[in-house]
DNA sequence: TTGTAGGCGTTATCAA
DNA sequence: TTGATAACGCCTACAA
């Protein structure tokens, strides 16, 4: 590869000059910076990063690390487009990199990209703790961006939503329409989220006097595959069921395949309920009804927070979008007529 | 953040000794190591990528290009999972950037992987042609490797799958079972793969005497939306239609909704096709046939051939799975009986 | 076993 | 309007 050492040679300048012509910062001469661009195209001189970056300390670009177990499914897509979109209209880079499945490794990836020199980094957290994320952002100057954790301290760096509320909702949506047996297929059980929402369902039974019973909760592990799991060893114990609650779309849709596979018929006989919304989900069957988790909205605020902060015009206000987002989470009607 | 200088302040050492331990490389006394441990813990010293990458020309890491168009669907989480699982045994990072909607800016986003000083890098291209990516591949010594495409000249940087033949096969099948008036869904028609897959379709049709009717195709673009829209133009036309070829799954999960919307029942009517086989789809309804695109196994071998090259022992043999994806190409029962 | 010094390719600060 | 030259933080002979 050429460097600037060369184009410079080959245009009878110096490096300084190059330099000046390439950022169009300081005075060049219309000739000399003719003969720079023309030496540039001979030479195939590309600049290089690392080096650039490591002189400015910046690079224009931001980093996003998601663990890749979540890279099976449309949710994921549905983060990455919009995170996608939105830094796509502000001319810089989004760069993505593995989470993989640890603390340890999340850390790692967020220290990769801040190796980088990302001008920011946006994680969706999998494994690292809230106390870990604070600390994390206490030691760097880089803005860095929590999705879908609420901060104990930096509650302006973090976005998130309420999903013990929403799964509490969604529960007594189903009691109200008379359901009492109501199986919960919980999402990979060392998953935050899955916690939330499985708390919001019990609470919601207990609060209106139905009480828990264990054998109506299945483990899954948020794919498709581990639905059609939670079916068969919640129907194995010879349960009563009229209504699921799973804990996301895809377990519901490898739910209801499962049933369909039994001959249960759906909608009527059982409800089944998903989170997330996602997009092809909601082609699926009217069949299932789901709540919209509002992923987009919070990758959409956390880049618009983030550019302002770059950019200039931040307003150090905290939470500012919190409560908006918990309002957005919202029940969607679905087929059960009780 | 503290710098490799500091660390040696602190240790009472030079920074080459520092570099030593960190490295792994060359004689350190272990008392030495010891304190420098200690100082690069009391000063939370962290490498800086960008210095270490430019001083080595190297990154340990790999660069991904997808157009932000797929980041969509279930097909593009496949990719990325396949990708992340492969190099994470291999203990190299994947970076993915975005491809935007251009060649130029397809062309830019492999610029700044290759400026990033990437080990190597991997695209999925959606407008660059073969001929420039050939050019491309020349012009540098970092590995480049294409998935689904067939290149002219560097066949070994390349996996791809006949998607013509597929689709042939496909209609073939559809034909073989009495079908006689095939309706066919593109996808976006600038695509390369799309144009294949039509192609297929008619060349099916022409070989089986039954001519091509182009009120029969519809033009998709890859989103169950526009399986529904497809569908809609389809019918508006009065056309007897009795099987639909969907050029992916989630645009025939779109006119399948339609249909059902509709109260035209399926299976049995209307037969239903769809490519890429994606797992979640594979849920969807046992009345959808889908065919298995096989990105797994692209993304799989390309990895496989790159960490050879980068790790040594590539054999250059030109073209070694090419035909082994094809055959892996196969047309999975579905529900129509004849 | 350890230190010195030069280099990686840019940017940025001064003089000229 | 331009050119030296010193950073940026790390690696790596070569000496000691």
């Amino acid at each position: 590869m050429s460097t600037m050492q060369e184009v410079a040679k080959k245009a009878g300048v110096s490096k300084a000059t190059v330099s000046r012509v390439l950022s169009g910062k300081g005075y060049v001469s219309e000739a000399t910076k003719e003969q720079v661009f023309k030496a540039i195209e001979e030479a195939g001189y590309r600049p290089n990063l690392l080096a650039r970056n490591l002189a400015t300390n910046k690079s224009e670009c931001i980093g996003l690390v998601v663990t890749n177990t979540l890279y099976h499914g449309s949710y994921f897509s549905e983060i990455l487009s919009q995170a996608a979109k939105k830094l796509e209209d502000n001319g810089r880079q989004l760069i993505l990199v593995d989470g993989k499945h640890s603390a340890r490794e999340e850390r790692e990836a967020i220290q990769f990209l801040l190796d980088l020199r990302c001008d920011a980094v946006i994680i969706y957290p999998r494994f690292l703790t809230i106390d870990e994320m604070d600390s994390i952002i206490e030691q760097h100057k880089t803005p860095i961006m929590v999705v879908n954790r609420k901060l104990r301290k930096h509650q302006s760096h973090c976005v998130f939503c309420d999903h013990k509320g929403s799964s509490f909702q969604a529960t007594k949506y189903l009691i109200e329409r008379g359901h009492r047996d109501i199986a919960f297929i919980t999402g990979a059980i060392d998953s935050p989220t899955a916690i939330e929402r499985l708390a919001g369902y019990k609470e919601a039974l207990n609060q209106y006097g139905i009480g828990v019973n264990e054998a109506l909760i299945a483990q899954g592990k948020w794919t498709p595959a581990s639905g059609v799991s939670a079916v068969e060893s919640l129907l194995a114990n010879k349960n009563k069921i009229s209504a699921i609650l799973a804990s996301n779309d895809e377990m519901a849709v490898g739910a209801m395949k499962k049933l369909n596979d039994l001959g249960v018929s759906i909608p009527g006989e059982i409800s089944i309920i998903g989170f997330d919304n996602i997009p092809t989900a909601a082609y699926l069957s009217p069949a299932l009804t789901s709540i919209k988790d509002p992923v987009s909205d919070m990758i959409s605020e956390v880049i618009n927070r983030l550019i302002s902060m770059l950019d200039g015009g931040y307003l150090s206000k905290e939470n500012v979008f919190t409560s908006d987002l918990l309002a957005r989470n919202s029940v969607i009607d679905g087929p059960y007529k009780g």
